[in-house]
Parts: C-alpha cells; structure tokens; sequence
DNA sequence: GTTGCAAATGCAACAATATTGCATTTACGT
DNA sequence: ACGTAAATGCAATATTGTTGCATTTGCAAC
C-alpha cells in the first residue's frame, strides 16, 4: 500500500481529518529510523505548518495513539510512530528505549525484552518507561 | 549527628563551600520523601537565593554527585539526594522510579530490584532509567 | 584576626520552549 | 453545494532555562 494511502486509512481509523500538515509528519515519523524531537520536526515541516499547529497536531496524535512521546536523557521529549495497533484506549509502548550520549538520538529497541518488575505493595502500574544512555550502534562505529 | 553537621561535611566532601542557600536545598530535599520538582525548590527557597542560584547550585550538586535528577512521566526535572556515595567520578543512580499521575509524586524505589538488560550488538551502555507510572500508595488510600 | 582569591551569588537581559484565545479556513459527511 | 465541527494561523503570553558581569562571601594561608 502505497504511504499516502495508508496514512489516509490511518487518521480516519482514528478520527482525525486528514490535512497537509498532518501527512507531512507522518511522512517524517514513517522515514526515520528513530525518535524525533519536536524541534527537528519543526524543522523539518517548515512552511507547511505553524509551529502552534504542529504542537497541537502531535498532542492529538498521541491522544489518539498514533505516536508515543517519550523523554531523552536529557529531558528532550522525542516522538515516534506507534508500532502496533494502538488507540485511544489502548496506548501502548512498552519497549526499551536508548538515547546516545554522543549523537543524542532516541532508537526504539524492540528486540529487548522488558523484564517483570514486581511493584511493592499500594502502588499500581499504568505503564513503564526503560530506558538505557550509552553509545549507539553508529557512533561506536 | 545533627543535620547542619552532616551537610557541611557533604559538602567540604565535595569541594563546595558551604553557603545558606545550599544548606537550604540539602535540608528541603532530605526531608522529602520523593524526588521534588525545581518549581517546587524555588517555591521553598522564597528569599533565601534567586533562580539562577538555585539553577546553578543543583548543576554542580548533580555534577558533584549529591544529587541525581531524573524526569518524570510528563518532562519535568525532578532532584533527590544520592543514597550512596556517590562523587564525581563514579555517578550511580540506579534504582527504579515511580511516577504518579494523579499527584504528580516522584518516588525513588530501593527496594525494587533493577533487572539484568542485554543490548542487541554495537550499543553501550553507561547509564539505566527505568520508570514506572500509575498511581502511588498514597494516592489509592 | 586579617588578607587574598577563587567560588558563589544577584541582577538584568536574553533564549528557548510551550500554551491560550480568537478569528479564519478547511475537511468531509450529508 | 452546503453546513458544521475540526483544524489552522497569528498574536500574545507563560514557563523554563541560560549567559554575562559586577558584587559578595567562604575559607585557607598567613
């Protein structure tokens, strides 16, 4: 299925209207091999969208479950494509994230298993974020 | 030994010289019983020292390894007290946090054990943050 | 105790990041 | 083609973090 049109079925599988602005970071999302913070969308939209516009986009995006936000290291929220089929009710991401020290990017691992973590007692768990600084794969190179 | 005493020696064990500002911020943060958010510093240093003393002064707190910061579910930079000794060189902070969402409390768990994360190939690792979100002891009650 | 100096602080200005209100435009079902 | 709610753009504002520089202070050496 070609991009457009899947990104077409994606936003009305979620309710939202599909528009230029919302096709382009989804196209950005789709391209990059790892999260992305919200100044480098910015960047990278530039002339197709206020910078109001894109913060309200992306916060209706994950509202909707169609990206996860997650922060780095350095407390730099980073944003990527949810992976599986979330929604609205169902919001999702448990996987491992790592944020290079170096290159200060964001990769989703999804080959790392999440270990169970045993809560003492009175506290409930909604979600869980793991994540690991070090090096990346590139910048050991 | 009294407070006062066990701050000044924290901090000639750091090579910080001892200030009432900082005295301040020591004390807030070991009466805490989880990791506090800068606003909420600032808000109980009302007079004792400006903003950007109170920015530069957890800087090399952190630097120095006093204390550590983490972020919780939403971004914000959240400071506790290092349990261990840890100093410049060998910074650890490797416990699991709790965020709640319904009091915004960030609470350092001790007692749940990190478990064992094996990277794919090429990645390194020298830091661990895993969080948990949901909703705290407190907060249930 | 006095002195000297680096460290720490305060203030002002600035920079970066995020939010709100409101008028206008646009997508899309009917 | 039309009507409406959703989405956008713009301006203003709020929040958060940083930088430069003059002044003050802690503290070690004398």
């Amino acid at each position: 299925m070609p991009l457009t049109e899947r990104f077409t079925t994606l936003l009305k599988n979620h309710g939202l209207k599909k528009t230029p602005a919302r096709l382009r970071v989804l196209e950005i999302l789709t391209k990059s091999s790892q999260a992305i913070a919200y100044s480098e969308i910015e960047h990278q939209m530039k002339a197709v969208a206020d910078r109001v516009t894109l913060y309200r986009l992306l916060i209706s995006f994950e509202e909707q479950g169609l990206i996860h936000k997650t922060f780095d290291h350095q407390g730099t929220a980073k944003y990527a494509l949810c992976q599986a089929n979330c929604d609205i009710h169902t919001h999702h991401d448990e996987h491992v994230h790592f944020n290079c020290t170096q290159c200060n990017g964001t990769f989703c691992l999804d080959t790392v298993i999440l270990p169970a973590i045993s809560l003492p007692k009175g506290y409930s768990a909604s979600s869980y974020q793991f994540a690991i600084t070090g090096i990346c794969k590139n910048c050991r190179g």
